[in-house]
DNA sequence: CTGTTAGCGCCTTCAT
DNA sequence: ATGAAGGCGCTAACAG
């Protein structure tokens, strides 16, 4: 049917490996062969037969990105960076690494079928972006999967998502687990599986910089690397800024309960309130309303759902910039002034947070930076942070959607 | 190395031929031998070698999907809509195609090679989004090898971008060409190559309703269809709306210059000038800049050239919503107000648009839609259109951003 | 430098 | 319903 590497070899009057070799270019040929095999080439419209080739060669030129929502600039700005790093080498030495976008849309199944899909063409990497999904089945699952990639050769890069939990422990005490789903945003959840730490509880005493030590002791020695993001302490740092602003009712529209960002992104603001306004926890679940989604009508609803529980509402955080523009928006329909009434702020700092109305305040993450080693990492062009973790920084963004309470409104 | 069918079907102790129509699902195979091989199979983590099973079979389950930029909203939301129709079949039949994304950067060397890729895997679709460049030679190169793709069984799905020209014509009179190119912004410049009509002379006859007809003559038979945004008509009816508002100074920053849809969103804004205020045609030059891409920054420095060059402007158009915010924010930092001093619109009408400051007056693509249609498109799964080309309507969507002029500034 | 020779792992007739 | 065997198109030792 098509054309082979047989018809280019019969018709530059060569043998097939020699027209494999000029193709390849990593082996020495004539300069006249070269040029009349490339002839043929043109001629026939070649073009190489990818299965065959990855079959006889046992590699593949693949990099797999896993994103929980494409749609996302989120995601968007961490796959073009990672992409970014691909297009080293001279384009015909067939060293370009190829990076395909995966959409899994948070599916823990879409994510497993994906990663299938990866292994069977022997994909040379695979970068997983965004928060996990906090199942412990599928935790077990995925790790399993990953680590038996990283065993066959494909490198398995994290970003923005934690560091895989250890292999070996079983599951253990699922009631005590049960016990801590309910009760982990009081503030007195267990620390997360296996790596329990009682230094929490000091944390009042520490600089309120970025907080790089939590994922420290996971280097599992399975070549698994992680880039983190410093949620926790972005999200500490806001809500300091809040309070610093001298706002005392301040609510919290998070992400989907199960993913880990939600997670960091909450404990990071209960975290500041006790050590910045310990009264406030007592009343903290009532000032949280957990979104369903990422997405700006989670936002919007959060936003009534907060003001219906809490008339005087101060001040409001949201899971990330998306959400922060639905809460805007609902509060703006409810005739609430931003920041005046009400001060709003985000997470991300994605790049219509600084056009947004007012201006948002927020928690930068360098993206494109985390993407881009992500990209390098993946294809084993830098080395690996120490202990297979990085985490990096985030930076608050103090805009016009926060200011001090009014202390009267309507 | 890793385990092979073969290992698989000795520890079912059956033939390697049983186990592939097992896992296959596409030949009667005894229940107790079945359930046998896929204990062995989960036993031994047995995953598929894709580029052998390609090879075999001659055929593969991915669909690529092209866009121009990965961060922008615009495309990803086409992206996660073209993915979102992939996912039919039961899971387990190996029914699933698996969308990969490919940011080509709106580079047209990317473009091809990511092309050059998936007909290396002989990739089981393409669907190619966005504006296309506008280069003779790449267009000549990118048909080809699209048309090849497709006579070799793999569909092609434009989408967002016009059909391909028909490939029989030579380039002719390259002079006049590259006149045009010089011209083409005084809408007078000739129609697309090989295309010629003059009805456009009486659009002013039209209702400025959308305009399906550009495209109707370029069913070329080769089985590629497209599914084009109707850039001119809203753009028309974005013109329209400034001139019904009394805006007789309206500026334009457009897109790169050598994209598809930044010519048909500036020949739809030429067209409403011609029709309701000839008058302005004369100096629309002046009311124009060049943006070098689709982002916040070419906005920004537009307008303030813009301002530049026209003192006393009333409007600004926008190449799209990205664009726009940059305007916005340039406005803002001389110390005009909008849309008090000068009215801003966008095109595409992304998420944030309805919550950018003020509110983004715009033209709404169903991106979504469209996106949809193309995934079903490309997976055989919906009849395509007569002659191979739809396009999809556009609204205009006039929110905060545009008002009447003041009359009066500084 | 170039040709020859074996597979790579799987699918698919063809037998049984 | 299952097994045996050939070949998909290419690459990677080996010769020469």
């Amino acid at each position: 049917m098509a054309v082979t590497l047989a018809d280019v070899a019969t018709r530059a009057g060569v043998s097939a490996a020699t027209v494999s070799r000029v193709l390849s270019g990593n082996y020495p040929v004539a300069g006249a062969t070269r040029t009349r095999v490339m002839r043929a080439v043109e001629e026939l419209q070649y073009v190489v037969n990818g299965p065959a080739s990855a079959l006889a060669a046992a590699t593949s030129d693949l990099v797999g990105v896993l994103v929980n929502d494409i749609a996302d600039p989120f995601f968007g700005i961490i796959a073009s960076a990672v992409q970014s790093e691909m297009g080293t080498g001279a384009p015909g030495t067939g060293q370009q690494k190829l990076a395909v976008v995966c959409n899994t849309g948070g599916s823990t199944e879409s994510e497993l079928t994906y990663l299938t899909h990866l292994q069977r063409q022997r994909a040379a990497a695979v970068v997983l972006t965004g928060s996990g999904v906090e199942d412990e089945k599928h935790g077990a699952a995925l790790a399993s999967r990953l680590r038996r990639l990283a065993a066959g050769g494909t490198r398995i890069v994290l970003c923005g998502r934690p560091p895989l939990a250890p292999p070996e422990q079983k599951p253990q005490h699922k009631d005590a687990e049960h016990k801590d789903v309910q009760h982990r945003h009081h503030g007195e959840r267990q620390a997360r599986s296996g790596r329990g730490k009682e230094r929490r509880e000091t944390l009042e005493d520490q600089a309120p910089g970025p907080r790089d030590d939590e994922h420290q002791a996971s280097d599992t020695g399975d070549g698994i690397v992680t880039i983190a993001f410093d949620n926790r302490g972005g999200s500490r740092r806001l809500t300091e800024h809040l309070l610093s602003l001298g706002h005392r009712s301040i609510g919290y529209v998070t992400g989907p309960a199960d993913r880990t960002t939600t997670r960091d992104r909450l404990e990071g603001h209960r975290l500041a309130l006790r050590a910045g306004a310990p009264e406030l926890l007592a009343q903290a679940e009532q000032f949280t309303v957990h979104g369903g989604a990422y997405d700006r009508s989670s936002g919007y609803d959060g936003a009534l759902e907060l003001l219906r529980r809490v008339p005087d509402l101060t001040a409001v955080l949201a899971a990330n910039d998306t959400v922060a523009l639905g809460i805007c928006a609902a509060l703006r329909d409810q005739g609430l002034r931003i920041p005046e009434d009400v001060s709003v702020a985000g997470f991300d700092d994605l790049p219509f947070s600084a056009d947004a109305c007012p201006t948002l305040t927020t928690v930068r993450i360098p993206l494109h930076d985390a993407g881009a080693r992500a990209g390098r990492l993946a294809l084993g062009r830098e080395t690996p942070p120490p202990g297979g973790v990085a985490t990096v920084r985030t930076e608050l963004m103090a805009r016009g959607s926060t200011a001090p309470p009014s202390g009267s409104r309507n």
